[in-house]
DNA sequence: TTAAACTGTATCAAAAGAGGTTACAAAAAG
DNA sequence: CTTTTTGTAACCTCTTTTGATACAGTTTAA
């Protein structure tokens, strides 16, 4: 597989969109600085779009800019609008329902998923955009 | 298969060998419980020994048990020991470097991962292989 | 009203990772 | 020696992600 860059990436668009304030930023351009292909970061704007994160235009002159101030733009609703794995997966095959531990082992590891998953969320709520910039900026 | 299993099935395979107190266990045994070919579960056996989490013996009467009491062993080390990839992964091909943000964005996002990993091995250093135990006897 | 410049998607090809299998060397026990 | 089992290497396949092409729909402006 092909390991999931879908939030580093998003972090970067992010931050340009963020510079060019409130000028609607197109994906060519995007593209060009993340060095992929347009057609992926319109992907990735489309999810960030559900999520009211940024705002697109259609049409000439359309593009796309932040749909509200980095400072109020968390990471952690960053993370949540795109389709991210869980940090480990559960194994494919069930488990054997024969044995007493591979019978309860599912049910155990999706609790253990999930409290994982909300620790991650609760260290990206710490950041927002805005610190993301300044800490770029500082660099 | 999508995302890494290993530290699923670890967690599982690790149960049953508390379970097996000082027997030694059979990959083969271990494979028919988790469901999966007894390479798989060796390959990572072979990580959990190099950890210390486990030792195993080779020969005729070989097999592998834990190398210290359940109450001993973390889900952080387990986390640790093994080659589970990152959250999220940095963009395969290098930014591009003209750009003033695209220069400093893999340092940035870099030194991010390394907080969120952290923040995973504080959470699973909050259970040992006890509480596992615990958990799936009461369920 | 036509042309140009975009976004939004569908679809396909390519690349990479993970798991599953087979095979076999090395080690221990009897 | 023979049997049993671990430790690995090598290879195949499946799945997911990314990259690429194509094109419909929308908006602007001449």
């Amino acid at each position: 597989m092909a390991a999931n860059s879908q939030f580093a990436i998003a972090i970067h668009v992010l931050t340009i969109l963020a510079k060019g304030g409130d000028e609607r930023v197109k994906s060519d351009y995007i593209a060009g600085s993340v060095n992929t292909n347009p057609v992926v970061i319109r992907r990735l704007l489309s999810n960030l779009q559900e999520a009211n994160i940024v705002v697109s235009q259609v049409g000439a002159t359309g593009g796309t800019s932040l749909a509200k101030q980095p400072k109020d733009i968390y990471l952690s609703e960053v993370y949540k609008a795109l389709p991210c794995g869980e940090v480990f997966a559960l194994h494919s095959k069930e488990a054997n329902q024969d044995c007493p531990i591979g019978k309860k082992m599912a049910a155990f590891l999706c609790g253990l998923q999930k409290e994982i998953d909300k620790s991650i969320e609760e260290k990206l709520h710490q950041y927002t955009l805005r610190d993301v910039i300044e800490k770029i900026d500082a660099a």
